[in-house]
This record gives structure tokens, sequence and C-alpha cells, in this order.
RNA sequence: GCGGGAAUUGCCAAGCUUGGUCAAAGGCGCUGGACUUAGAAUCCAGUCUUGUAGGAGUUCGAGGGUUCAAAUCCCUCUUCCCGCACCA
């Protein structure tokens, strides 16, 4: 047996040591240049990597196969944020982290010292980056990966921040870049925006921010702000709610004087407003003003609810009973609440007489909206808050997607509610009647440190505007040319470009490119990674010659990757040779466009729309990207795999457990790339049975051929001729499947279906050296067919054989001196169809004393019928025409009830050759004795039952004695 | 909510683009057999119902429709999964 780990390795070294994968440029040659996204160095890398590498991987050894100069390259991503945590963590001594690390490391050192010591240094985040990008290319090589590690580097390099430079440079001229306002989570005590990592529980909490509009109601020299979501609804306002126990302040803001309350100035503060405090008081205070609906002047009472919360926005709502659940149920409660209309001395005829006002119709219901949800959901009083709150979402998107202001809105009268709330707030915005107030949907959100999470605005935060310009049509034009495989995802990107708008694009921490206009900012992760395969093509140039990062100026790029400017002057300038230069212009313009991205789904909604898009921004069109692959994730004994599962499968335990050969045949066998891939341990035994099964099968062959590559014996035996053509029908039907993506049939035909017909032939084949012979033609393909998936064996299988060189490096001859017959194929499946009729009947009769399998072929004038049945697709009349003119056949009185009863099964099948029956029996008799272990009489006059009337052609009768 | 994907015979999962050869691949499980002292492993056979002759019947989330013919095409409904922006 082979030992596979050891295998392995050699070849890797042998690989690598001959460098047979650094791809160089060559005219005479045609290029494949293929990508996959480079890793996150923040951890090790799993099985879903795994899974996209060794896609991209089969395509680069296939395209060398055909013959293609290939170029598959590798970098790694270190921008962002999750490397500082990991490192500011470790330097807070917190134990998780240090425990996850530890268990990270081990994966690559079992010293525990060693281990220790490397923990320690993580302390600094590039040697965070340093660790995991070494443990990520010794993975990658363990994979097997047809890679040039010439050109590896990570986003956190000198000379790759140059380059972003130069992407956001293009941008920004372009005018796909701009500034505005933008809200976002923020821990005042670490003084930074926070993401879901750094939030308690973030990945369980809904993040978003609500945006509430502040309405500004007058009360004497007095705007009373207060919240909505749905300033649709101002016209629906009957009154205002205050909580008549908290605390509310007198305030100037922005020059003016607003009552809001005491938690709220914190609030607004955060969000860039300087407030000062005038006064302090208790929320009973305000009960029994009255204040001015600045949409339509009406006076509003202001009165008690205890739902109120002053912690949110600025404490203040206005009540709109008709369309807010919590409105109409607090207002009921009111009215049956004579006590608290006493204690604070309100006017109780007043609120008697306040009713909900309908101000949004719905085509579905016809009552007031509030009132029909608070008895869908049974509710009695303004304390059942979860009821309320889903009554309440039920009722706001039913009247946001399905509601239409009504008469009692003025102007606004059949305005859609969406539209509405849009000229309302611009209306109102004009009037300065409104003022902006952001508030997290999930209050409380706490920070990893301690301190409770605000919500702070960016006032010149800068963004990516996708709708700038032309810029989305030729996005829509690059994604028009584009081949996406599976191709059920191309609607998703669609989408997606059109939804597209403003994407934040810098932020104020984290490691990678200061943003070149304005060096306070850092580019974000997502931003620096849409165009960096062009790098790739130049970095091995950059590194060899140490070229050094203040010599790639903007000019240099612009002749390189855009063909623009003066060699000279660009040579003189940064002090690079010329021929330098060159080399690096030559190269992009010989490596670009990218052939194939073989990445995951879910990165079409971000990398891969970016990545589309920032290639039409600055490249030129026949430089833009050609195709796309995508696969579904990878999961774990039917669970999704996850960090907080504790099932996530690294690809360094998978080289300890399984060999590498094994998990990528695994992992591109067991699913197509559009659909999930269930990891099941016992799957991976049975497949590793598989595998070991034709290593075996292969193995033994070949030794019994002592000289496989001397000439080859003609095949003369039916048997052994017939399964060479079905082989080689399989092979160009594998690489169909190969070309067009569908790595799961390509296995399925070259691996699954191959080994199965050579292991019937094995079996049942009556001379052993036709067997062999048959090996020798096949076996050169089909190794060199499966290479792509299972390099390693297949190298050592290649050298077993004799031949000296790699098989990574040969070229496919498939369709030399391969001779599919087709006729073959029906004579096989005839014969094949014959062995389960009879299987079928030995079933039915249960009885083991069977002695002679006798077979009758159909008589001539049947097959005539048939012929003409199939000539004349089933037409009754032209066939009977064509009867009529031979003499025998209209004469014998079976004929035509044969005839109709062929019409009736017939059913519009398709023109086949009527094989002759008799020869293929004959060929075929001693394969069928050997696969029945019964003895067979063809067409013999021994018919007791009188089967041999049933027979029709390629369905001969058939009678068990 | 928006957008996308999916539902297949005990389970996982092919087939659907291009309707017919589909009772529907493959794996797991289960049943029987071979090997073995025995078990694990391995190999062989079977695995919707039914039938002493290759047949018949009922199936592919539910309900309609198109067609000579539907798992496959069209319509309606039900259920499940995924993505939704500063997060890599």
């Amino acid at each position: 047996m082979y030992d596979l780990k050891k295998i392995e390795k050699k070849w890797q070294k042998k690989w690598e040591k001959a460098k047979i994968f650094e791809g160089n440029p060559n005219s005479s040659k045609k290029k494949k240049f293929i990508t996959v996204p480079y890793p996150y160095a923040s951890g090790p890398m799993h099985i879903g990597h795994g899974r996209s590498y060794v896609n991209g991987d089969i395509f680069a050894r296939y395209y060398r196969a055909k013959g293609y100069n290939v170029l598959f390259p590798i970098a790694f991503h270190i921008t962002g944020t999750p490397v500082l945590a990991i490192s500011s963590a470790i330097k807070n001594r917190n134990k998780k982290m240090k425990d996850l690390m530890r268990e990270y490391i081990y994966l690559h050192t079992s010293d525990s010292k060693k281990i220790e010591k490397i923990l320690s240094s993580f302390q600094d985040p590039w040697n965070i980056v340093n660790y995991f990008s070494k443990s990520m290319l010794v993975d990658l090589k363990t994979l097997g990966m047809s890679m040039d590690w010439r050109r590896t580097f990570t986003t956190g390099d000198k000379i790759y921040n140059k380059f972003i430079e130069w992407q956001f440079d293009k941008l920004y001229d372009k005018g796909y870049i701009e500034k505005g306002s933008y809200p976002i989570l923020y821990c005042p005590k670490c003084e930074s925006a926070a993401g879901e990592d750094d939030i308690q529980s973030g990945d369980e909490k809904n993040l978003s921010i609500n945006k509430y509009i502040g309405i500004k109601f007058q009360l004497n020299d007095y705007y009373l702000v207060a919240s909505t979501l749905r300033p649709e609804t101002l016209f629906g306002v009957t009154n205002i709610w205050i909580n008549p126990e908290e605390i509310y302040v007198e305030v100037q803001v922005e020059g003016e004087n607003w009552i809001i309350s005491k938690h709220s100035v914190e609030i607004l503060e955060n969000q860039g407003k300087s407030v000062s405090i005038n006064r302090e008081f208790i929320g009973e205070d305000l009960l029994a003003k009255k204040v001015k609906n600045p949409i339509n002047r009406r006076d509003l009472l202001i009165l008690p609810a205890s739902f109120v919360d002053t912690e949110i926005a600025t404490g203040i709502v206005y009540s709109v009973p008709a369309h807010a659940p919590f409105d109409l149920i607090a207002l009921r409660d009111l009215k049956k609440d004579i006590k608290t209309i006493n204690r604070y001395n309100l006017d109780e005829e007043e609120i008697q007489n306040l009713q909900p006002l309908k101000i949004i119709n719905l085509k579905d219901i016809s009552r007031i909206p509030a009132e029909f949800y608070i008895e869908k959901y049974h509710i009695s009083n303004q304390n059942e808050t979860e009821k309320l709150e889903q009554a309440t979402a039920e009722n706001y998107r039913q009247e946001f997607y399905h509601g239409t202001l009504n008469s009692n809105c003025d102007t606004y009268s059949n305005t859609v509610v969406p539209k509405a709330v849009s000229i309302i707030v611009d209306k109102l915005d004009n009037e300065n009647k409104i003022t902006k107030i952001y508030y997290p949907v999930t209050p409380n959100l706490m920070c990893r440190c301690g301190a409770k999470i605000v919500i702070s605005l960016l006032e010149d935060q800068w963004f990516i505007n996708f709708n700038a310009g032309n810029w989305k049509n030729q996005a829509r034009n690059c994604l028009n040319k584009l081949i996406i495989a599976p191709k059920k995802y191309r609607l998703n990107f669609e989408n997606i470009f059109e939804w597209l708008n403003k994407r934040p694009c810098a932020r104020k921490r984290g490691l990678g490119t200061s943003l070149p206009f304005d060096n306070d900012w850092i580019i974000e992760s997502l931003s620096d990674s849409t165009i960096y395969m062009a790098f790739y093509t130049i970095v091995n140039t950059i590194t060899e010659n140490k070229i050094p990062p203040e010599k790639l100026t903007l000019k240099l790029f612009d002749f390189i990757f855009l063909n623009k400017g003066e060699i000279d002057e660009i040579a003189e300038i940064t002090g690079i040779t010329k021929d330098l230069i060159i080399k690096m212009k030559n190269e992009f313009f010989y490596w670009y466009p990218v052939d194939h991205r073989h990445t995951a789904i879910m990165h079409i909604s971000n990398h891969l729309s970016f990545y589309i898009f920032h290639h039409v921004a600055i490249f030129s069109k026949h430089h833009w990207p050609k195709c796309i692959t995508l696969i579904e994730p990878v999961i774990v004994e039917g669970n999704k795999m996850g960090k907080s599962k504790g099932n996530v499968i690294s690809l360094a335990e998978i080289k300890q457990n399984y060999s590498i050969d094994l998990f990528r045949f695994f992992i591109s066998q067991s699913a197509d790339l559009g659909i999930k891939l269930d990891w099941r341990e016992k799957q991976i035994k049975t497949v590793k049975k598989h595998l070991n099964n034709f290593i075996n099968f292969v193995d033994t062959s070949l030794n019994k051929i002592p000289n496989f590559q001397k000439n080859i014996q003609k095949i003369r035996a039916w048997y052994p001729k017939v399964i060479n053509s079905i082989c080689a029908k399989k092979f160009k039907e594998a690489e169909k499947a190969l070309r067009n993506f569908d790595l799961r049939e390509y296995l399925q035909q070259s691996f699954y279906e191959t080994f199965n017909i050579l292991k019937e032939l094995k079996k049942y084949s009556y001379n052993k050296s036709e067997f062999l012979e048959v090996i020798k033609m096949i076996l050169p393909k089909w190794i060199k067919l499966l290479s792509p998936t299972i390099p390693h064996i297949c190298e050592e299988i290649w050298h077993k054989m004799g031949y000296k060189g790699f098989i990574s490096l040969e070229k496919w001859d498939f369709h030399k001196n391969i001779n599919i017959n087709q006729n073959n194929e029906i004579e096989y499946e005839y014969i094949q169809n014959l062995i389960g009729d009879i299987k079928n009947i030995q079933k039915v009769l249960k009885t083991e004393e069977v002695e002679k399998i006798n077979i009758y072929t159909a008589p001539n004038w049947k097959i005539k019928v048939n012929n003409l049945i199939m000539k004349h697709q089933g037409d009754f009349h032209k066939i009977l025409d064509n009867i009529k003119k031979s003499e025998t056949l209209i004469k014998k009185k079976e004929t035509i009830p044969y005839l109709k009863s062929q019409i009736r099964s017939w059913n519009s099948k398709p023109i086949i050759n009527l094989i002759d029956e008799k020869i293929v029996l004959k060929e075929a008799k001693k394969y069928l004795e050997n696969r029945l272990k019964l003895s067979i009489a063809i067409d013999s006059d021994y018919d007791p039952k009188s089967r041999k009337k049933n027979a029709t052609p390629m369905k001969p009768a058939i009678y068990i004695s």
C-alpha cells in the first residue's frame, strides 16, 4: 500500500524544487490567470477555504494540461481591526483569546514552550500577521496548491499600500469618492467605532441604527422635541406623551431652546450637537400644557404615559392612536384612569373627547388599524410590551408598504407612505422644524471593555458612491459579459448592483493603507481588496529587485497598468530602470485580465460586486473580469461551521487525519459547486475506501505488466473492445463537465464510472491478457484525467508506469488514437438490459434450479417493421404503404397487429441503430455466461413454452429452463 | 421587508436547463449471503407495493393546468434556508 502522506510530501518538494508552477509570461502561449481570495491572516484556514482553493487549483492544473500558460498566485489579507483586536486582547491578558490563539498555534507547533513564546509575541499585531501568513503558506503547500509562491505579499506591506493609494487616487479623480455624515456605533471609553466583534454578544444582536426624526412642537419660547420613526403620521397626532416621573430639561441647542429628556442630552452631544442645560424639571410639570403641530398648527395636549422611555431619542413622543397600538392603548388606559387624571389636574372632558384620527388608508383593513391590531394580538393594557411591539411591527409593515395618506392630510392625500415620509421630512427640514437623532435598534449595547455603546456621528466620513456618474452602467456591462458559474447566481448580482448605493470606504483605525487625500483615515478592508489581482502581476519584480516603496509613484502605476505617460520621464523620476518598468508593464498586459475567480457565495454582495465595480472604474475594458465561479459553504455533520459551535475543521487537522488527495477528492466530488457541502466523517471513510481500492486496482494491474510502455496489442474480443470505447467516451464527457465547471460530474465520470467499468472488465473478462492490454491503453489517459484532483497519487502512479517528468505538466491528448464507437455503446447497453431482464425473471421465479438460459432474437420481418416505424415517426398510414410494397410482410397475418402494438409503445423515441443482435450475442456469449454463471443458448429451436414469439428488436425473448 | 435559493423514495443527495430509455444515480442505514472461532472490516445481493417470466400499480412539498407523455414546463399555495453595508 502507498504511504500517501509520504508521497504527498515527496511530490510537493519536487514541484517546489523544480519551480514548475511559477508563471512567467510567454508570448507564444495562451494564458490563464486564475485567482482565489487571499485568506485573512488572523487565524488558521479551514475546510471552507480548502474548498475554494482546491476548486481553483483543479482549474489551474486543468488549463496547464490543456497547454495554457497558467498563473495561480496567493497573498494574505490583514487589513482592518481583527488583528489589532487580537493583539490588544493578548496584551490585556484576556484568557479566552489566549486559549484560542494557543489552540491555533498548536496546529503547527506542539512544543508548549514555543507556543508560549509565539503567543507572547502576539502583543505586536505584526507578529500575528507574520505568524499566520507563514502558517497559512505551509497549509497551502500541503494542500498541493500549484501556486506561484514568488508572488505572495500581505496587504500591510508598504509596496502594497502604494498600490492601493494609486487605486484610490484613481477613484477620487473619477469623482467616485465623496464625503458625508454617517452614524456609527461608538465606544466612548475605547474612543473608537465599535463593530460586531467589539460588542458583547454582538453576533447575536441587531446592531442596526434607527434614524429618528425629532419634530419641534412650539411651546411658548421653547420647542418640545418629540421623536418618531414615522414622520408621515404627523397629520394624525392627537396629543403628546411624556413620562411624568422622569427628568426633563430645558436646553439650548444650535441657538434654539428645546425641551427634551435629561438622558437625551448625552445622545445629542455624541451626535455632534453642543447642548447647554438651562433647567431641570420633572416630567409632570409639562402636563396639560399645549403645543402646536408644525404641519397644521393644531393644538395638542401634553399627557402622561408610562410606556415613554426617556432613554430613547428625546424621551418625548407624539401620539397617533389611529396608527400606533401603543398610543391607542395608552389613550384608552388614561381615559379609564380617573385617579391619574385627577392627580395631575387634567381636564377630563378634553381627554374623553380625544379620538383616533385615521390618516392612512389600507386596502384590506377598513377599520382603524391600531384598533384592528390590538384586537388581533389580544392586548388589554399598555404594559403588555411584547405583544404591543409585535402589533406595532405588523401595523407598521402594512401601512408602510400598502398604505396611502387620506383626505385628512391636506395636499398629501393619496400619497403612498414611503413617498409621504420623504416629502414631509423635506418640507419640515426646509422650515427648520426637525432634527435627526440616531439610536441603536437594540438599546443598552455594551462594549467588550464594559462601557455603554453610544452613537456617534462622523461628519466627514468618506464614501464610495456607486451611483456616481455612469459607473453602475459600466459595471452592468461587465456583468453582462461575465461568465458566472453556477448560473443561478447571476440574478443575485443584478439585484445587488441595483441596490448598491453609498458605502463608507475608510475607518479611523485598523491596519491597512491611509487614504492618499486624507491621511487620518485607513482604507477599509473590503475596499482595499478589489483590484489586488493586478498587483500579483508585478509584485515579484518589485520584491526580487528590492524596489523601495517610495519609488512606486502614481505615474509609474499609470504607466504599468494603464499604459499612460512617458517611460523616460518615469524612469528618471523613480530611478527604476526602463527594463524593469517595461517588464512589469508587459507582465501585467500579458496576464491580465483575471480569467477565473473561484470563490464563495458569501462574497457576492460585497467583495465580488466591488471587484467588478473597481475594475470597470480603473482598468480598460479588455482587462475586466471574465469569469467567476461560486461555491456554497461547507457544513459539518449537517451543522453550520462556526467558532461558537466549536466545529471548525482546520486544514492543518486535515493533513494530520486524512491524506490531502482524499480531501481534495472528497471536497470536489461530494457536492456540486452551488450546493452546500456536508462534511460527514462517515462519508469520508467511504470515499477513502474508494480511493484505496483505486490505488490497489491500478497498482496490482501495473505489477502484472512488466513493460508498460511497450507496444499495445490490438484488442480483438468484443467485451474489452467495447469497454475501451466506453472509457474513451467517459473521458470525453468528464472533460466536458470540467470545462462547464461541473466538478462533481467530472469526477463521477472520470473516477467512479470509469473505475466501475474497469473493475467489471477485470472480473468478467475471459482473457486476462486482454484486460491488461486495455489497462495499458486506458491507464495513462485515465491518470492524467484524474491528476488535477488527486495530483500526488497520480504523480506516483505516473512514475511507476515508467514515465519521466511530472504528470502535472503533461498535456491531455485523449482525442489522439481514441476511437469511440457509437455502436459499441449501444451493444453494451443492449447486453446490460438483457442481463437485467434475466435477473428480473430469476427473481420472480424464486427458484435456484436453473440450468440454461435460452435467448431468441426477433425475426427479420419485425426488424423491418421497427425500422419503418422509426423512419416514418410512427405514422401508421405511411408505414402501411411501405409494408404493402413487401409481399412477405403484407402476407404475414401477424404484421399489422404487431405494427399496431409497436406504434403504441414507440412513444416518439429517436432513431437508433438497430444492431445485429445475433452477432453481438454470439460475441458477448462468454461474457454473459461469466456474469450469469449459467450456460446460454442463442436462437435454439428448443422453445417448449413458445417464448420465441415475444422477441422484438433490441429486446430478445428469454426462456429459462 | 427587500433580494436570492430550496422542498425527491428511511436519512444524505443526483435528476429539472434540453419533458419520453425515471420506480428515479450514488452514499449511509437496513436485510440476506460469502469470508471468519466470533465481531469489526471487506466483498456480493436485495431494499415503494405487488406478481411463480422480463409485468402491473402508486410515488418526487400541496393543489390546479399544458401535453399523446411531467420529478422535469406554467399558475397558486405551504414550509425551510441564506445575504442585507463599515463586518472580514
